[in-house]
DNA sequence: GTGAAAGCGCTAACAA
DNA sequence: TTGTTAGCGCTTTCAC
């Protein structure tokens, strides 16, 4: 019987030895026999646009690459619309990669629970999602917005009101929460909650509806920068002078909070920080050490300008 | 001899034909087995900053997404700082990927020419890069180029200088070299090429430079809009008055355009569309149909606004 | 130490 | 059609 396996196994252990002279080892049977992949995903459920635009996805990222720089791992970007579909569950149940970062999820995603129990997956923020032992990074949505309002309170606003995100994330919903409990501690009635889904444009229609609804409102809790950015303009053009008809402060201290109109007094959380800190969890994790801390919270600290 | 092969192999085969009861298979398995992995990789030779900043990005992402969707091969984004180093080229050698598309390649970075030479490659932009025959999918720069400085030519400017992108990509050097050619056809005199690095902070400074060198400029074709975003407040706060006392074209379309404090004239390139066709050609190709076009070119229109 | 061989979980070719 | 089996190119174990 001729040759039985393959002849650059049998013939060339010395030329596998040296990758100096350009061999490079076949990833799915080094994968196959290994049983792992060196491969990390980034699964973010989010279209192209919102991926893009936010740049707190930048910093995730930059974040992550950061740290996996000095690992053998390499980082695959996945942008699935909303929930991952059947090809890209597959893609990750199927092995090609060793473990999973997720950012910006949806409660109502739950598409990801069954990966998250074949794979170490660690989570860019609170997720709410129900029986996946996951290891969450997180900032204290509620103390940060606690801290925003406060901001306002502090100022004299007495009619607040809140441009939120999307009520199906776990952060959208904290920062509601703590809008709502600094008013209720400072005895002042909450204005509307209007959800501006984190994005320019949801943040202005939000601004327009507020106007339209509750226009002696004095203060903005936004609960992201970018909805700021939209709903900026918008104030300004209704003719409410900055900080002095009414008084924002937004969440980020992203590039777009020292672009605005009116420099945006903001709540800064460490985003690249985030990243690096859930790919070392990640790779630690692989590495054997499953005892990690489940859960790490991030400081979050407000940065005066001038909006508020 | 106990069960020589897996269990599942050999005793499951119903549950393999059944994706439906939650089998998936393993990758690195048929990987190995088909000699192909069913996942292409997106690679971009820059940081994670200049990435997420532009929207060009964006869109081409969008475009290969939305051919993607209809098929069955998953997308992995890879950013490499500039040049990508070992470990993702020994991915992408090793088989990770069964086709790459590249964008904003620059000419001096050698390094994918070892994989090209493996794997079917897809180029936005002409490479200038040796010794690969891979696919590229254009939009005629220098034609774009040409369309931009003629505007300021028939608007009445005589001064017209130019921001451009790197040097060390191809879109770049042609973009002035539309631009020469055609001052040089009018008869007129070039003014000064200046680096604005494709970014809006590059193309605040090249403004400044340019202010600075040449103030008698009265056109500036600028080779991005997002350079725009950064060069237009600069001639604003210099007191030149756009379009009267200088005139702007920019190159992208991009929502920067827009949104500019004047509406930006501006040479509309379909990104999207780009995306789209180079998935198309890699699927084409990874199909079997190596005899898809070599070079497809896809047409610029120009975009009046009121910057020129 | 150095070398042979088993087996990872698939696909594809072939036999029944 | 259906069932069997030989690899795919590695890692790991085990014998030398």
């Amino acid at each position: 019987m001729a040759l039985p396996r393959s002849i650059q196994t049998r013939l060339l252990p010395c030329a596998r030895r040296s990758p100096s002279l350009g061999y490079v080892p076949n990833r799915a049977a080094r994968s196959l026999a290994s049983q792992q992949s060196h491969a990390i995903a980034l699964v973010v459920p989010e279209d192209t646009t919102r991926f893009f635009g936010d740049v707190y996805f930048a910093s995730i990222v930059a974040g992550i690459n950061d740290r996996l720089e000095q690992s053998d791992y390499v980082l695959t970007l996945m942008v699935a619309d909303h929930a991952p579909q059947g090809k890209m569950l597959r893609y990750l149940a199927g092995g090609a990669v060793d473990g999973v970062v997720v950012v910006s999820h949806h409660t109502f995603d739950t598409s990801l629970s069954r990966i998250g129990q074949m794979l170490p997956m660690v989570f860019g923020g609170r997720s709410g999602l129900q029986g996946v032992d996951g290891w969450v990074v997180d900032v204290d949505n509620v103390d940060g917005a606690v801290t925003a309002t406060q901001r306002l309170v502090d100022r004299g606003c007495t009619n607040i009101a809140t441009i939120s995100g999307p009520l199906s994330m776990q952060s959208a919903l904290d920062r509601v929460e703590g809008w709502r409990s600094t008013l209720q501690e400072a005895g002042l009635t909450p204005g509307p909650v209007i959800d501006g889904d984190y994005s320019v444009i949801g943040g202005a229609r939000a601004a327009r509806e507020l106007i339209e609804t509750y226009p002696e409102v004095d203060g903005v809790f936004v609960a992201s920068d970018l909805m700021t950015s939209g709903a900026m303009p918008v104030f300004l053009d209704r003719g409410y002078a900055i900080p002095d008809d009414v008084k924002i402060v937004g969440y980020d201290d992203s590039p777009a909070a020292k672009s605005c109109e009116v420099p945006l007094t903001t709540v800064r959380q460490p985003s690249v920080e985030m990243g690096r800190e859930m790919a070392d969890i990640l790779l630690d994790v692989l590495a054997g050490n499953s005892d990690r801390q489940r859960t790490t919270v991030l400081p979050t600290r407000l940065v005066e300008r001038e909006s508020a």
